[in-house]
DNA sequence: GTCCAGGGTAAGC
DNA sequence: GCTTACCATGGA
């Protein structure tokens, strides 16, 4: 069906480190597979944007998961320095979506992103649907579920490119298994209470549990801070970010800087900069 | 070959 | 409480 949706960078969204799951077919066109579904959509200009589902999928799945009922513009009436580094990356970043991802494959996804790269991460998420995942399409398969994983030997996991991170997912996997932690009935807890929560899975520190709570549980509060987002504090924020003059839209501003961190990088260096 | 990656853990202080 | 060595592996 074709959607329009206001603002929404497809492409960036896609690649913006919070979901490994998208898969690039062509400029701005991707495949992505989560709730154990292939989704094709594809970017047709003016924020039009034609999706491989039914209207009925649609409003049941994919407008919670790419967050499409929450005003994005109201970034835009935030107390932003003009110029500053913030208000760039808002400008370049600004179309960026916070999906609502599975609590469980995004719990997984960011204990094993430790120590690894964006492609790194999404190569292990691809061999670990293949080898645990249940066949969804030709040469596409759902992420695992707990009982897969929790199942999964130390070998198999390895094989997936895990290393030492291999018996962290393994237990965590038991934990949600055995019903020790239960991920759907996390979302009425308070922020700290979910993060308490979290930080009880092995391989789940600050940082882990962060990612989980914003990309997951929606906690746009949630901040988490790796080795981008530190250096971006160290050149930008040397007084600290100010949490306190944006309740409710920290982790979105979080998302658009790490975004915008890594295009820098990508274009010519940090010292580069066209616009001044 | 070298360097770095959406860090966590355990030991030591 | 706060540092620090160590952890495996793939991608650039």
């Amino acid at each position: 069906m074709l959607v329009h949706i206001p603002g929404f960078d497809l492409a960036l969204t896609a690649q913006s480190g919070q979901c490994f799951r998208f898969h690039q077919l062509s400029d701005d066109s991707f495949n992505l597979i989560a709730h154990s579904r292939l989704l094709t959509i594809d970017g047709l200009g003016n924020d039009k944007f034609r999706l491989s589902c039914d209207e009925a999928e649609y409003w049941q799945l994919w407008h919670n998961y790419f967050d499409l009922g929450h005003d994005y513009a109201a970034i835009g009436a935030l107390p932003v320095q003009a110029g500053s580094y913030l208000h760039q990356a808002i400008g370049y970043a600004g179309g960026v979506r916070v999906l609502r991802q599975e609590p469980f494959e995004t719990l997984i996804a960011f204990i094993l992103s430790q120590r690894k790269s964006i492609p790194a991460i999404k190569t292990c998420m691809e061999a670990l649907a293949k080898r645990y995942g249940e066949p969804i399409g030709e040469e596409a398969y759902a992420f695992p579920s707990p009982k897969a994983l929790a199942q999964a030997d130390e070998a198999g996991l390895k094989a997936c490119g895990l290393g030492y991170r291999a018996p962290y997912i393994q237990k965590t996997a038991a934990m949600v298994f055995d019903h020790r932690i239960d991920l759907e009935n996390l979302y009425h807890l308070d922020d700290g209470a979910l993060e308490q929560t979290l930080l009880s899975c092995p391989g789940v520190g600050k940082k882990v549990a962060a990612c989980v709570m914003l990309f997951a549980y929606h906690r746009l509060d949630a901040f988490p801070v790796d080795v981008w987002i530190q250096r971006v504090l160290l050149e930008h924020f040397p007084e600290g970010f100010p949490f306190s003059l944006y309740p409710g839209h920290c982790g979105i501003l979080q998302q658009y800087l790490f975004c915008y961190a890594r295009h820098q990088l990508k274009s010519g260096g940090k010292g580069a900069n066209l616009s001044t």
